[in-house]
DNA sequence: AATGATTAGTGGATTATTTCACAAACTAAT
DNA sequence: ATTAGTTTGTGAAATAATCCACTAATCATT
């Protein structure tokens, strides 16, 4: 499969595209054209033609894409054929809701264990997910063969069960701390910093008002 | 205050740069440097320049930035001199969970009321949080003057509740849902898709492994 | 006061990403 | 068949972001 120089900006998007197609296929919609993706998705339709193009020619001319095939297609490029097992660290708010939270429903990616070191927690069964304390972590992911994790520690625990993460085998972490965490080149972190957004929000509003306001003048 | 023309990029760094400057402080750090604060955050060092150098000649020469100074610039740039209320609308488990979240802790910003239309929540108090039936949204906002709000309601609703939150006079929101909004271009939306990062987090697994497999060839 | 070490700020090269705009390919209808 | 209307795929331009590498400023030490 050609997934070889795609994009990192492409391939943020792949999900978008195929949550939306997924969309499409439960409306019956046979086909889609990049404009019409375009205004649900907002993206440009040039860069929807473009990134699809890096997959080879998914279209016709005249017509748009087929959705069922184009689907296919992106499960395939998505993993989404076979179900991935990840577990979670860190059962505390955040955490719990993360484990309450359907997954499975739009993808194939369903949590399998969680841990943490909270004694009442240990051995339990939580939103359908056993628990385990803390001390079984590398053991169980080893055992498991969990390649993804979703961590939900607090920032000074993190770095530290990112290294045993990593020593477990981890090849992706989900990472909710705010902590910049540091992994060998073949494991992938992606961040998502609530805070952070929040900040950032507040920025480009505010900066918004100050433009808007002398564009008047 | 000189916040025209900030690249996008840019500004999507600055709470990082932000909340490590806090640490800094925290530990009575009187100086930082480009290359020092390059390792914290995983930025390289000449991109922390040129993003500094947007607002300014913030730094010294051969001695670096003064954190003290730096931050309390940082701080006015972000809007964290006051404190902002913010909302939350969809009291779910992902909603809840972030009702627990404390926000305040790293910026001023907190959550002052959250909405949702279950009967058995209305007019309680959660986490030390209001929680108002949901008909009383577009009123309360008014009210209370809120800016910013938390979205963590079903897909169905996002629109629905995306168009009564303008018409209330929101500014930004805080999307949790898959959905791509449509607002007016004086609204601001930061999107958090977790389901989306964890397939982003697959494919970049997978190709990862697929681009070092042939490299060994 | 002079010297060696450090480090910001930045011009300019490089790389990444988006967007324009159009030929080529296809559909659908007559 | 022909034609009018769609819509893809993509060269090439435009825009955005990153990074190199060097100058000039400053610090610290003698």
């Amino acid at each position: 499969m050609a997934n070889r120089k795609i994009p990192r900006a492409t391939a943020r998007r792949l999900p978008v595209y195929y949550r939306y197609l997924n969309v499409l296929l439960n409306a019956n919609k046979k086909r889609v054209s990049s404009t019409e993706l375009s205004k649900a998705v907002q993206v440009d339709s040039a860069t929807i033609r473009r990134d699809f193009s890096y997959f080879g020619e998914l279209g016709k001319r005249g017509y748009g894409y087929d959705v069922e095939n184009l689907l296919k297609f992106f499960r395939g490029i998505l993993n989404q054929d076979k179900l991935t097992s990840v577990a979670l660290v860190g059962v505390g708010s955040l955490g719990s809701a993360l484990m309450n939270y359907n997954f499975h429903q739009n993808t194939n990616l369903r949590i399998s264990a969680a841990f943490d070191p909270k004694k009442e927690l240990a051995n339990t069964i939580k939103s359908g997910i056993p628990v385990y304390p803390a001390d079984e972590l590398v053991e169980q992911i080893k055992d498991q063969q969990i390649d993804i994790v979703i961590l939900t520690v607090p920032a000074s625990q993190a770095q530290k069960v990112t290294d045993q993460l990593i020593s477990a085998g981890v090849h992706g972490i989900l990472n909710f701390s705010p902590v910049r965490l540091s992994v060998p080149k073949d494991v992938q972190v992606q961040n998502i910093d609530m805070t952070n957004e929040l900040q950032t929000l507040t920025y480009f509003i505010e900066s918004n008002r100050l433009n808007t306001k002398d564009e008047q003048k």
